[in-house]
DNA sequence: GCCAACTACTTGGATATCCGACTATCGGTT
DNA sequence: AACCGATAGTCGGATATCCAAGTAGTTGGC
């Protein structure tokens, strides 16, 4: 699944033709969405076989590593920069799926945690050797995508006035 | 909503400290999914005022930047890089507001072409000057991470076998 | 000129995400 | 000790996305 750089600088050329402002910002903004559909529809197929998509498996990895194999949902939810709903959802699903169960919070009657079970452990470590072996679909942008959009990103930071 | 870099440098430490592969390629992946994730974020919250999201934003853009004001489904969908059917649901959507309207193709009985309206027309501009002035939302990245996903791009293209 | 293969779009079903609102619990203040 | 604001998680509703499958129309080969 090549991407071509035709749309994105088509987008720029009619940008700039319309008078219009912000041009880094708006192509910075406009790259990683791109890039990230890409990425995101690659590592998905690659954890298909495994049942897993990219949110559960992040999951599953944030588990892995710590001491105990458990979390806080709240604390999921930081780490992954996702809103509290969003994680019930996935604890959910992962639960259903026998790869975490959720247990009381020692201490805390209010929390819930995420326990990561064998099956979980078993299934992260062939779905992350999959995903090595994919280089996590990074590749798949192209080494002329990477380029620009490493290029657009630096040129939005110098360009803002963030 | 600053980006605190710790979730992206803890994962990378792990990563390393588990022996797994691949590390500038999960580094690149997991801040593209972080930025798009701030991104596409700030980018709604200006919209919302205008009743609008990113994804219908980009359709309405695209179609102002055509002659006719209109463009079969198909090829909107090749341009924002998204499946059929999702441009169906945005057309349907836009449409259901009154910003665009399904006309049917002058010679392909089997294509729809979306056409803006005026009030279309009038929206994406009103929407356009808000998402300028606000930088589309590329500024909440911060230098850090803008510097920061840039370089693990290029690293990762560097790295990567692609 | 016909039929098979292809193309354009839509429909139905699944997942992920957000927001607003709600319940239960915790903790500091008075 | 009781209360009240803050916190943890869940529920209902909305949007966006994908996939599989279906319908309608087009096109090329024979």
């Amino acid at each position: 699944m090549p991407l071509s750089l035709d749309p994105l600088d088509e987008a720029r050329r009619q940008w700039t033709s319309h008078g219009w402002g912000a041009l880094e910002a708006m192509s910075a903004a406009t790259a990683i969405t791109r890039a990230n559909q890409l990425i995101l529809a690659g590592i998905d197929r690659v954890l298909r076989p495994f049942g897993l998509t990219f949110s559960r498996y992040e999951a599953l990895v944030l588990l892995t590593f710590t001491r105990t194999g458990s979390l806080p949902l709240g604390k999921m939810g930081e780490r992954l920069m996702v809103h509290p709903t969003s994680i019930t959802n996935t604890i959910d699903r992962l639960e259903h799926q026998g790869l975490v169960r959720r247990v009381p919070h020692p201490t805390d009657r209010r929390a819930v945690l995420a326990e990561i079970t064998d099956d979980g452990r078993a299934v992260v470590k062939e779905a992350t050797d999959a995903l090595v072996s994919a280089e996590f679909a990074v590749p798949a942008l192209g080494d002329n995508l990477v380029e620009r959009l490493a290029d657009s990103l630096r040129r939005a930071r110098d360009s803002g006035d963030n």
